[in-house]
RNA sequence: CGGGGUGUGGCGCAGCCUGGUAGCGCGCUCCGUUCGGGUCGGAGAGGUCCCCAGUUCGAAUCUGGGCACCCCGACCA
């Protein structure tokens, strides 16, 4: 199809707004493929839901190709289906009522209705499904940010398997594992899949497809040698090693007047850093005081220690503290804490300087194992300079923006919603579920952060880009362009013929900005000899081709 | 939810401190000019100065309350 500037509701801006940071959200606006309705809803204008579209029907050709049917679920969902899987708590559902006061959900995501539907499966013949629909979300995010990047509303593709047994579950994950990678590659977009944390939705086996963005919400950790890939909120680096002093036999206690901090400590006793640790009170829903042990020098990770203790927690209050270890924050140690200690990995061998738990004094030489009794786990946060936990090579990190996530969650839904069915050997068993998800809305906010320069979007992929080829028309050459768009439009090509009156810089600025893969230019030197400047947006490069040829570079 | 910031024509901003009835650039309309990287000149249109209350002869400007949006953090399926 041939789409005339000059009619089309494409409102391109010179200047962003002002409080537009990330690039996407600048380039989005600006090119006019978006505008803001509140915070955290945005309306597709024509030329971005275009896009949004093709990444859609990429997506559906995937997940038709590994079987997948598709369907399409409400949005407007009865509260009882999410009380049923014990998730009608969680604070980001938008609730609403009808007139009679019933109570209904916007879902965050589908898994309580499909898991509905799969309650029509009666026998292991039918097995296994794999059902999707792009749908709303609706997440009362408490901030919205980024332009795309993390929204109130969106379209999600969300697919859902029901298996009979684990071995057919994690077929059916494989399966989508491998469409998503698929479906990354011919959106043009840099996707890593990486081993996340399974949050609210659970289940043990999950992963995050991250794309490496200037601007985004999660930190992609990779090995710059091998395989290895994680999200950094799991990652597991190793951290440099200290130069720790001679051991001891036993803990020698040592006075450390005003000394409260792990880096005053280290300075007073002349000390690596790590060669201290830092006690980390907290307090769990169950009203228990656990003391979180790391090294001097790391940082605790909130969301390793969470899936560590396996209960949310905060940091003890004084008072608490008081209760728990007899003396305050700054010399508070392991040893003689009578409560449940976790400890990191990286205390596992050595010996540390420790709080006392008495003011004003700390312990040589403290030592797992020997000194105190801790539970092991990895709770440090990852730092620039670990190394690979795999094959020892450098750790990266780079800001991502999270396109796309995958869940094996077992009977979580089929059995709160009581989804069973009759298997071979005549029993009743729940169906095992896992869910896909992948935000389109993202993937072009990726594809941006991945593709600009100073002028623009510096070439969607031809798989998803608005128009294949954006026709610029000069004064006097209106027959040529036309011409060479049907040339295209015959070769396939949607294209954006520019037939407005304005001046060769300011189209030629608009098709920097709107990004489209091709530009073809017909102009005074076209009348000349017929020809048109063919230029791809991505490289810059440009060559003279005659109108009848230019389908040809498609 | 904690911290910071902003709200003045479609976009970007000035004016606010020191109250006197709103201005600049871009964009838009019309005329002329120009025409392969946002020409140049002229004439115009367009504003409940976020809302409410208060102070004052008089409020965009001062005071109080509220709302919205943005950024950092917390959170994040």
């Amino acid at each position: 199809m041939i789409a005339r500037a000059s009619q089309l509701f494409l409102p391109t801006l010179r200047e962003a707004p002002a409080d537009a940071e990330a690039v996407s959200h600048r380039l989005l606006v600006r090119g006019g493929f978006v505008r803001q309705v509140g915070a955290g809803l945005w309306t597709y204008l024509p030329l971005g839901w275009r896009v949004h579209r093709k990444v859609e029907q990429i997506i559906r050709e995937e997940m038709d190709a590994i079987g997948a049917q598709e369907f399409l679920a409400p949005v407007l969902t009865p509260l009882e289906l999410w009380q049923a899987t014990g998730r009608d708590r969680i604070p980001e559902i938008f609730h609403v009522t009808d007139r009679a006061g019933r109570p209904f959900v916007l879902p965050l995501t589908h898994e309580e209705t499909f898991t509905f539907h799969a309650r029509e499966i009666r026998s292991y013949k039918e097995l296994p499904q794999l059902w999707y629909h792009f749908q709303i979300k609706d997440r009362d995010e408490p901030r919205p940010r980024g332009g795309l990047l993390r929204v109130r509303e969106f379209v999600m593709k969300d697919a859902y398997s029901f298996d009979r047994d684990e071995e057919s579950a994690v077929a059916s994950f494989e399966r989508n594992r491998q469409a998503y990678h698929r479906i990354f590659e011919r959106c043009g977009v840099e996707a890593h899949e990486v081993r996340a944390e399974s949050g609210i939705m659970g289940g043990e086996l999950t992963f995050d497809f991250l794309a490496p963005a200037g601007s985004g919400e999660n930190t992609l950790v990779r090995c710059e040698r091998g395989d290895y890939a994680a999200d950094a909120e799991i990652a597991q680096g190793i951290p440099r090693r200290p130069e720790l002093p001679a051991s001891l036999g036993a803990p020698e206690e040592v006075e450390t007047p005003g000394v409260t901090t792990c880096e005053a400590l280290a300075d007073f006793l002349g000390v690596d850093l790590a060669a201290t640790s830092k006690a980390m009170p907290v307090t769990t829903e169950d009203g228990r005081v656990v003391l979180a042990l790391i090294r001097g020098d790391d940082r605790l990770s909130e969301s390793k220690l969470l899936s560590a203790l396996r209960v949310g927690s905060r940091p003890a209050t004084d008072e608490e503290i008081r209760g728990a270890f007899g003396a305050s924050g700054g010399s508070l140690g392991p040893v003689g804490f009578a409560g449940e200690i976790v400890a990191d990995l990286a205390l596992r061998e050595g010996q540390f300087v420790a709080g006392a738990n008495r003011d004003g004094f700390h312990l040589r030489g403290v030592e797992a194992g020997r000194d105190y009794e801790p539970r092991f786990a990895d709770l440090r946060e990852p730092l620039e300079g670990d190394r690979c936990p795999e094959c020892g090579g450098a750790l990266g990190f780079q800001t991502a923006i999270e396109v796309g996530h995958i869940f094996n969650f077992g009977d979580k839904y089929s059995s709160g919603l009581d989804a069973t069915f009759l298997d071979e050997d005549g029993r009743e068993k729940p169906l095992l579920g896992g869910s896909y998800g992948i935000g389109p809305g993202r993937v072009l906010a990726a594809v941006i952060e991945q593709n600009h320069d100073e002028a623009g979007i510096a070439g969607w992929p031809a798989s998803i880009a608005p128009y294949g080829a954006h026709v610029v028309a000069l004064p006097g050459a209106a027959e040529i362009a036309e011409a060479a768009a049907e040339a295209l439009h015959a070769a396939g090509v949607d294209v954006l013929l520019d037939d407005r009156e304005q001046r060769a810089g300011e189209k030629f600025a608009d098709a920097d900005l709107i990004g489209c893969p091709v530009r073809v230019t017909a102009g005074k030197r076209s009348l000349e000899d017929g020809m048109v400047d063919v230029r791809e947006r991505a490289s810059g490069e440009e060559r003279r081709l005659n109108v009848a040829d230019v389908g040809s570079v498609f």
